[in-house]
RNA sequence: GGCGGCGUAGCUCAGGUGGUUAGAGCAGCGGAAUCAUAAUCCGCGGGUCGUCGGUUCGAGUCCGACCGCCGCUACCA
């Protein structure tokens, strides 16, 4: 059973998360479900980023200790990953004791191997003494700080310790190029690509003046700059420096946000090379959620809570309309007309009426029973179908093309309502032709199984149920994509049907937010 | 400024290496059916393929210019 060690990127505690957040977690979660689903030793890790300047920020303004700020974030992050179904297999922090023993080990190993590397110099930069931080960019406007506008920045030097990331940069870039390092999808690939191209500036990597951090080995007069820090979490995971932490490591798969995609595929790559420890195999950077077209930044505010969201539909629905429609690659839109759009025409109209009629059936006409099949000869069309539907599924989901990788299962789905138009089985019973029914009844069950488990990555809570409806078998989560084919739901008991995806009668609340 | 991407039916999008009447889903309209969450199924709807030129027997599909969005451009996570 190979390990698949999958990340996502530690959220950042200075404020609630919201869909954008969620987008990220949920599609790492139908990732990590799918691996399962493949039969890989799944590691699925997410957690929190608890250092830096914007967290003392953000405590002051609550009155609290930084600790007691993050806690209390921390706690709500993972109350809204729990509520959205992820199944994760670790919950880390980098306040943990056991982050902060890895970055020190980590940087003592690069200190060991590869001395040259780690070095002090002078920082010079213009800082801002009311955020207490050097400003650069668009945090500069008209020559102040954009927080602070009436103060003067000043050029400032510091002394810090510096990573020598130019010296990687060829080696960075031959993993990239060769594949050994995939970095998906190929948009980012190629920015990245160009980005070592026009060569690497060394980093510094600690800072003065900033309490809130883990100490610099070596110098407690500075902490780890809070990026260096970060990064290392997906080691510290691991166990890391700890002996077995390389049953997990080299990371399969790091799923961040398109805007830290240099972080994970340039530096964090230089940083374990120069560690001497093998580079993430596969970095895949997702687009953005959007409101109606425009970005959803904190600073303009969120219009849309992510609490809101999940109690609109339920926590299926939200995850179903972000893959599916939003999506994992480019930047997608949420408004309220669209999820409701989905919601009602594939979950509800497509996929649960489906499973209502279909199981209806077997208890109008067989009681409930799924009949054997006594067809012995050509499969019909719907196992035709089901076949090409399972194998478009697992290519698009092991391209990790979520969005493909559902539109295949609601095909299958769409398919299965057609096959019963075509077969008509009310017609069959009134006309006697009960062998003709059986076949109906008996490939319209297994159809409805193998959705249920082709569903389970993106609806894992109405997967289950409908799973479970058939009663007197492995729980879902033992089911392996290479079980389907020979998958069949003969001679099992079913239960009525619930109704899966109820639809609001009236408009439902929030509509009206559309037309502003 | 530099590099790159996008702009196809009301909406979301498909359309390797140019070639018969430009496609899908949703929404909308008409019909059928009645097992089902008034769900389903069938049919229909003609969009200057951002604009203007060019190459070609022929371009959404290649070239150039322009317009409009957007991304990256290194220490904000």
């Amino acid at each position: 059973m190979p390990k698949f060690y999958l990340t996502t990127a530690i959220d950042y505690s200075n404020g609630e998360p919201h869909l954008g957040h969620a987008l990220e977690k949920i599609g790492a979660d139908c990732i990590a479900r799918y691996r399962r689903l493949r039969g890989d030793d799944v590691h699925f890790v997410m957690g929190m980023d608890e250092h830096s300047q914007s967290v003392i920020q953000a405590a002051a303004r609550a009155g609290v200790p930084p600790q007691a700020w993050v806690d209390r974030m921390a706690a709500t992050f993972a109350d809204y990953w729990r509520r959205l179904h992820c199944s994760h297999d670790d919950w880390i922090r980098t306040t943990e004791p056991r982050h902060a023993g890895a970055v020190a080990a980590l940087l003592e190993r690069i200190r060991q191997r590869h001395p040259a590397d780690l070095f002090e110099a002078e920082y010079e930069g213009l800082y801002c003494t009311g955020c207490e931080e050097f400003k650069t960019g668009a945090q500069i406007v008209d020559g102040h700080c954009v927080e602070h506008p009436t103060l003067e920045l000043i050029p400032t030097k510091e002394r810090n310790h510096f990573f020598r990331l130019s010296a990687y940069r060829d080696a960075v870039l031959d993993r990239i190029r060769s594949g050994a390092l995939r970095v998906q999808p190929e948009i980012r690939r190629n920015e990245v690509l160009r980005l070592l191209e026009a060569g690497l500036q060394d980093i510094s990597i600690s800072r003065q003046r900033q309490p809130w951090g883990i100490p610099f080995p070596g110098d407690l007069q500075q902490t780890v700059y809070v990026w260096f820090d970060a990064l290392i979490n997906y080691l510290s995971a691991t166990g890391f420096p700890e002996p077995g932490y390389d049953r997990l490591w080299p990371a399969d798969l790091h799923i961040v946000g398109k805007g830290i995609t240099r972080f994970h595929c340039v530096i964090w790559p230089a940083m374990l090379l120069a560690a001497e420890l093998p580079a993430p195999r596969a970095v895949w950077a997702h687009g953005y959620v959007q409101w109606s077209g425009t970005k959803m930044s904190k600073t303009a505010g969120t219009p849309v809570t992510l609490g809101e969201a999940i109690d609109r539909h339920g926590a299926d629905a939200l995850r179903y309309f972000l893959l599916r429609e939003v999506g994992f690659e480019n930047d997608g839109d949420f408004t309220w007309e669209r999820f409701d759009a989905r919601y009602t025409s594939e979950l509800a109209d497509t996929f649960g009426n489906l499973v209502s009629r279909s199981l209806a059936m077997l208890h109008r006409y067989r009681s409930g029973t799924v009949p054997r099949d006594p067809a012995t000869h050509a499969p019909p069309p719907i196992e035709t179908a089901a076949r090409a539907a399972v194998a478009g599924y697992a290519r698009a989901m092991d391209a990790l093309a979520l969005e493909q990788g559902a539109a295949q299962w609601m095909e299958l789905a769409a398919h299965a309502n057609r096959y019963i138009e075509e077969t008509a089985p009310w017609k069959l019973a009134q006309r006697g032709q009960d062998a003709e029914l059986d076949t109906v009844l008996a490939n319209l069950a297994r159809t409805v199984a193998r959705l249920a488990v082709l569903a389970a990555p993106f609806i894992p809570r109405a997967a289950a149920t409908v799973w479970g409806l058939f009663g007197e078998r492995a729980p879902l989560e033992t089911i392996r994509l290479d079980d389907l084919e020979s998958l069949s739901a003969e001679r099992l008991q079913v239960a009525k049907p619930p109704v899966l995806f109820p639809k609001p009668e009236r408009t439902p609340r929030g509509a009206q937010k559309l037309v502003t």
